[in-house]
DNA sequence: ATGGCGAATGCAATTCGA
Protein backbone atom coordinates (compact mmCIF):
# COMPACT_ATOMS: atom_id res chain seq x y z
CA UNK A 1 0.00 0.00 0.00
CA UNK A 2 1.53 3.00 -1.27
CA UNK A 3 0.08 6.23 1.50
CA UNK A 4 1.51 9.95 0.53
CA UNK A 5 1.07 13.34 2.29
CA UNK A 6 1.61 16.65 0.04
CA UNK A 7 0.86 20.44 0.87
CA UNK A 8 -0.53 21.40 -1.98
CA UNK A 9 -1.77 25.42 -1.74
CA UNK A 10 -4.78 24.87 -2.75
CA UNK A 11 -6.64 22.00 -4.08
CA UNK A 12 -8.43 24.54 -6.54
CA UNK A 13 -5.23 25.54 -8.19
CA UNK A 14 -3.36 22.57 -8.15
CA UNK A 15 -6.45 20.32 -9.00
CA UNK A 16 -4.54 19.32 -12.18
CA UNK A 17 -1.38 18.73 -10.76
CA UNK A 18 -2.84 16.52 -7.95
CA UNK A 19 -4.94 14.82 -10.68
CA UNK A 20 -2.12 13.74 -13.26
CA UNK A 21 0.06 12.71 -10.44
CA UNK A 22 -2.70 10.36 -9.00
CA UNK A 23 -2.39 9.05 -12.71
CA UNK A 24 1.41 8.52 -12.62
CA UNK A 25 1.80 7.04 -9.29
CA UNK A 26 0.08 4.08 -7.72
CA UNK A 27 -1.30 5.92 -4.73
CA UNK A 28 -3.50 4.16 -1.91
CA UNK A 29 -4.16 7.04 0.18
CA UNK A 30 -3.24 10.90 -0.36
CA UNK A 31 -3.39 13.12 2.36
CA UNK A 32 -3.57 16.75 1.53
CA UNK A 33 -3.04 19.85 3.79
CA UNK A 34 -3.82 23.25 2.91
CA UNK A 35 -6.81 23.10 0.91
CA UNK A 36 -7.73 25.91 1.05
CA UNK A 37 -11.78 25.67 0.50
CA UNK A 38 -14.96 25.41 2.34
CA UNK A 39 -16.11 21.41 1.89
CA UNK A 40 -19.23 22.81 -0.45
CA UNK A 41 -16.73 24.09 -3.38
CA UNK A 42 -14.23 21.84 -2.72
CA UNK A 43 -13.39 19.52 -6.13
CA UNK A 44 -14.23 16.29 -5.51
CA UNK A 45 -15.96 15.29 -8.22
CA UNK A 46 -12.31 15.02 -10.90
CA UNK A 47 -11.02 12.53 -7.87
CA UNK A 48 -13.77 10.39 -6.99
CA UNK A 49 -14.24 9.60 -10.89
CA UNK A 50 -10.38 8.83 -10.62
CA UNK A 51 -11.60 5.88 -8.19
CA UNK A 52 -10.84 7.57 -4.81
CA UNK A 53 -13.24 8.20 -1.60
CA UNK A 54 -12.61 11.76 -0.81
CA UNK A 55 -13.11 12.96 2.81
CA UNK A 56 -12.70 17.09 3.53
CA UNK A 57 -12.77 19.16 6.70
CA UNK A 58 -12.42 22.82 5.24
CA UNK A 59 -12.81 26.06 5.99
CA UNK A 60 -12.61 29.59 3.87
CA UNK A 61 -9.42 30.92 2.33
CA UNK A 62 -6.84 29.12 4.84
CA UNK A 63 -5.77 25.94 6.07
CA UNK A 64 -8.30 22.62 5.51
CA UNK A 65 -6.84 19.29 5.01
CA UNK A 66 -8.63 15.75 3.40
CA UNK A 67 -7.91 12.37 2.83
CA UNK A 68 -8.24 10.42 -1.01
CA UNK A 69 -8.39 7.00 -0.55
CA UNK A 70 -9.04 4.14 -2.88
CA UNK A 71 -11.12 1.97 -0.52
CA UNK A 72 -13.26 3.05 1.98
CA UNK A 73 -12.21 4.73 5.14
CA UNK A 74 -13.78 3.75 8.12
CA UNK A 75 -14.20 5.59 11.75
CA UNK A 76 -13.51 9.36 10.42
CA UNK A 77 -12.80 11.94 12.85
CA UNK A 78 -12.27 15.35 12.25
CA UNK A 79 -10.71 18.13 14.71
CA UNK A 80 -9.57 17.05 18.22
CA UNK A 81 -12.64 17.87 19.97
CA UNK A 82 -14.31 14.01 19.02
CA UNK A 83 -11.56 12.16 21.05
CA UNK A 84 -10.29 14.83 23.70
CA UNK A 85 -13.63 16.43 24.20
CA UNK A 86 -14.83 20.20 23.61
CA UNK A 87 -13.19 21.67 26.58
CA UNK A 88 -9.74 20.39 26.63
CA UNK A 89 -9.84 21.43 22.67
CA UNK A 90 -10.81 25.26 23.51
CA UNK A 91 -10.45 26.90 20.58
CA UNK A 92 -7.81 24.81 18.97
CA UNK A 93 -10.57 23.12 16.27
CA UNK A 94 -11.69 26.81 14.74
CA UNK A 95 -8.93 26.34 12.38
CA UNK A 96 -9.57 23.04 10.47
CA UNK A 97 -6.02 21.11 10.77
CA UNK A 98 -6.84 17.44 11.69
CA UNK A 99 -8.43 14.40 9.78
CA UNK A 100 -8.53 10.73 10.53
CA UNK A 101 -9.52 7.69 9.52
CA UNK A 102 -9.02 3.64 9.21
CA UNK A 103 -8.02 1.39 6.26
CA UNK A 104 -6.45 -2.18 6.00
CA UNK A 105 -6.56 -1.91 10.42
CA UNK A 106 -4.21 1.64 9.91
CA UNK A 107 -5.40 4.17 11.82
CA UNK A 108 -3.90 7.16 9.49
CA UNK A 109 -3.76 10.50 10.73
CA UNK A 110 -3.30 13.67 8.42
CA UNK A 111 -1.93 16.88 10.45
CA UNK A 112 -1.23 20.46 9.58
CA UNK A 113 0.60 22.07 11.83
CA UNK A 114 0.52 25.72 12.83
CA UNK A 115 3.06 27.54 10.97
CA UNK A 116 4.01 29.52 13.39
CA UNK A 117 5.15 33.31 12.08
CA UNK A 118 8.06 33.92 14.13
CA UNK A 119 9.65 32.85 17.42
CA UNK A 120 7.60 34.71 20.36
CA UNK A 121 5.10 35.65 18.34
CA UNK A 122 1.40 35.44 19.14
CA UNK A 123 0.93 32.78 16.47
CA UNK A 124 4.61 30.76 17.76
CA UNK A 125 2.57 30.48 20.93
CA UNK A 126 -0.32 29.41 19.10
CA UNK A 127 1.48 26.97 17.16
CA UNK A 128 3.16 25.37 20.66
CA UNK A 129 -0.29 25.32 22.59
CA UNK A 130 -1.33 23.02 19.40
CA UNK A 131 1.18 21.08 19.84
CA UNK A 132 0.52 20.02 23.45
CA UNK A 133 -3.46 19.87 22.61
CA UNK A 134 -2.18 17.34 19.67
CA UNK A 135 0.19 14.99 22.08
CA UNK A 136 -2.98 14.33 24.07
CA UNK A 137 -4.75 13.43 21.17
CA UNK A 138 -2.63 11.09 20.08
CA UNK A 139 -2.01 9.24 23.75
CA UNK A 140 -5.31 9.27 24.05
CA UNK A 141 -6.19 8.25 20.38
CA UNK A 142 -3.81 5.78 20.94
CA UNK A 143 -5.41 4.32 23.87
CA UNK A 144 -8.62 4.38 22.64
CA UNK A 145 -8.03 2.20 19.16
CA UNK A 146 -5.80 -0.78 19.19
CA UNK A 147 -4.72 -0.51 15.42
CA UNK A 148 -1.14 0.76 14.61
CA UNK A 149 -0.94 4.26 13.74
CA UNK A 150 0.53 6.46 10.87
CA UNK A 151 0.84 10.10 11.73
CA UNK A 152 1.58 12.13 8.56
CA UNK A 153 1.52 16.05 7.40
CA UNK A 154 2.91 19.57 7.25
CA UNK A 155 4.51 19.32 10.79
CA UNK A 156 6.36 22.56 9.86
CA UNK A 157 9.31 21.66 12.26
CA UNK A 158 12.41 20.72 11.19
CA UNK A 159 13.66 18.06 13.76
CA UNK A 160 17.25 18.21 12.59
CA UNK A 161 19.96 20.59 11.47
CA UNK A 162 20.18 17.77 8.50
CA UNK A 163 16.55 18.63 7.52
CA UNK A 164 17.84 22.07 7.04
CA UNK A 165 19.85 23.40 3.64
CA UNK A 166 21.80 25.99 6.25
CA UNK A 167 21.40 25.21 9.23
CA UNK A 168 23.93 28.12 10.45
CA UNK A 169 21.69 30.34 13.24
CA UNK A 170 18.44 28.45 12.80
CA UNK A 171 18.14 28.05 16.75
CA UNK A 172 16.08 30.71 16.83
CA UNK A 173 14.00 30.62 13.55
CA UNK A 174 10.29 29.37 13.27
CA UNK A 175 10.27 25.43 12.46
CA UNK A 176 13.66 24.61 14.27
CA UNK A 177 13.34 26.91 17.33
CA UNK A 178 14.47 24.25 20.95
CA UNK A 179 10.61 24.90 21.87
CA UNK A 180 9.09 23.62 18.63
CA UNK A 181 11.17 20.32 17.86
CA UNK A 182 10.81 19.81 21.91
CA UNK A 183 7.36 20.28 21.73
CA UNK A 184 7.12 17.61 18.72
CA UNK A 185 9.24 15.19 20.17
CA UNK A 186 7.10 15.25 22.82
CA UNK A 187 4.45 14.24 20.50
CA UNK A 188 6.53 11.41 19.24
CA UNK A 189 6.77 9.79 22.49
CA UNK A 190 4.23 7.80 22.63
CA UNK A 191 5.88 5.90 20.22
CA UNK A 192 5.87 7.48 17.01
CA UNK A 193 9.69 6.79 14.32
CA UNK A 194 9.90 8.87 11.36
CA UNK A 195 9.98 6.30 7.95
CA UNK A 196 11.81 8.85 6.18
CA UNK A 197 15.04 8.18 8.41
CA UNK A 198 14.73 4.67 8.20
CA UNK A 199 15.94 4.61 4.27
CA UNK A 200 17.53 7.76 4.08
CA UNK A 201 20.59 8.83 7.13
CA UNK A 202 22.29 12.13 5.04
CA UNK A 203 21.16 15.43 4.94
CA UNK A 204 20.13 17.43 1.42
CA UNK A 205 16.75 15.77 0.94
CA UNK A 206 13.71 18.40 0.98
CA UNK A 207 10.14 18.79 1.08
CA UNK A 208 9.35 22.69 0.77
CA UNK A 209 11.19 25.43 -0.90
CA UNK A 210 10.50 28.98 -0.86
CA UNK A 211 8.99 30.16 -3.50
CA UNK A 212 11.08 33.52 -3.32
CA UNK A 213 14.48 33.83 -4.51
CA UNK A 214 14.99 30.75 -6.35
CA UNK A 215 14.88 28.71 -3.52
CA UNK A 216 13.96 25.26 -5.00
CA UNK A 217 16.45 25.57 -8.13
CA UNK A 218 19.30 26.19 -5.08
CA UNK A 219 17.71 24.07 -3.35
CA UNK A 220 17.42 25.79 -0.66
CA UNK A 221 15.19 23.35 1.35
CA UNK A 222 13.39 22.52 4.47
CA UNK A 223 12.14 18.89 5.31
CA UNK A 224 9.26 19.39 7.30
CA UNK A 225 6.19 17.38 6.16
CA UNK A 226 6.91 14.00 7.62
CA UNK A 227 5.69 10.34 7.81
CA UNK A 228 5.58 9.07 11.63
CA UNK A 229 4.69 5.17 12.18
CA UNK A 230 3.93 3.17 15.58
CA UNK A 231 6.99 0.35 16.10
CA UNK A 232 4.78 -2.65 13.91
CA UNK A 233 4.68 -0.87 11.06
CA UNK A 234 8.00 0.98 10.89
CA UNK A 235 9.54 -2.26 10.75
CA UNK A 236 7.50 -3.66 7.93
CA UNK A 237 7.50 -0.50 5.84
CA UNK A 238 9.53 -1.15 2.64
CA UNK A 239 10.15 3.02 1.69
CA UNK A 240 9.70 6.38 2.29
CA UNK A 241 10.70 9.06 0.05
CA UNK A 242 10.39 12.53 -1.27
CA UNK A 243 8.88 13.11 -4.81
CA UNK A 244 10.59 16.81 -6.32
CA UNK A 245 8.95 15.89 -9.52
CA UNK A 246 5.82 18.06 -9.31
CA UNK A 247 7.56 20.90 -7.53
CA UNK A 248 9.45 21.41 -11.02
CA UNK A 249 6.36 21.74 -12.90
CA UNK A 250 4.45 25.32 -13.53
CA UNK A 251 2.62 26.70 -10.93
CA UNK A 252 3.76 24.58 -8.32
CA UNK A 253 3.20 23.71 -4.77
CA UNK A 254 5.94 25.00 -2.30
CA UNK A 255 5.61 21.32 -1.35
CA UNK A 256 6.57 18.37 -3.22
CA UNK A 257 4.85 15.21 -1.73
CA UNK A 258 6.44 12.29 0.85
CA UNK A 259 5.28 8.53 -0.54
CA UNK A 260 5.53 5.87 2.13
CA UNK A 261 5.52 2.22 1.05
CA UNK A 262 4.11 -0.17 4.10
C1' DA B 1 18.86 42.05 7.48
C1' DT B 2 15.52 42.56 3.86
C1' DG B 3 12.96 41.06 0.21
C1' DG B 4 11.97 38.09 -2.73
C1' DC B 5 6.76 34.62 -4.55
C1' DG B 6 2.03 32.89 -4.59
C1' DA B 7 -2.98 32.25 -3.03
C1' DA B 8 -7.37 34.12 -1.27
C1' DT B 9 -10.38 37.79 -0.95
C1' DG B 10 -12.71 40.66 -3.87
C1' DC B 11 -11.53 44.24 -7.18
C1' DA B 12 -6.85 47.29 -4.71
C1' DA B 13 -4.38 46.19 -1.36
C1' DT B 14 -3.88 43.32 2.50
C1' DT B 15 -3.17 39.00 5.03
C1' DC B 16 -1.01 34.72 5.37
C1' DG B 17 2.35 31.20 4.50
C1' DA B 18 7.40 29.10 6.16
Amino acid sequence: MKVATWNVNSIRTRQEIVLNWLKENDIDVLCLQETKVIDELFPSLPFQELGYHTYIFGQKAYNGVAIFSKQEMTDILTGFSPIIGAEKTGIFDEQKRVISGVINGIRIVNLYVPNGSSVGSEKYEYKLKWLAVLAEYLQLLREKTPTEMLICGDINIALEDIDIYNPKDKSNHIMSSFKERESLTKVLEIGLKDAFRKFTTEGGHFSWWDYRAGGFSRNRGWRIDHCYLTEKLYEKTVNCYIDPEPRKLPQPSDHAPVIMEL
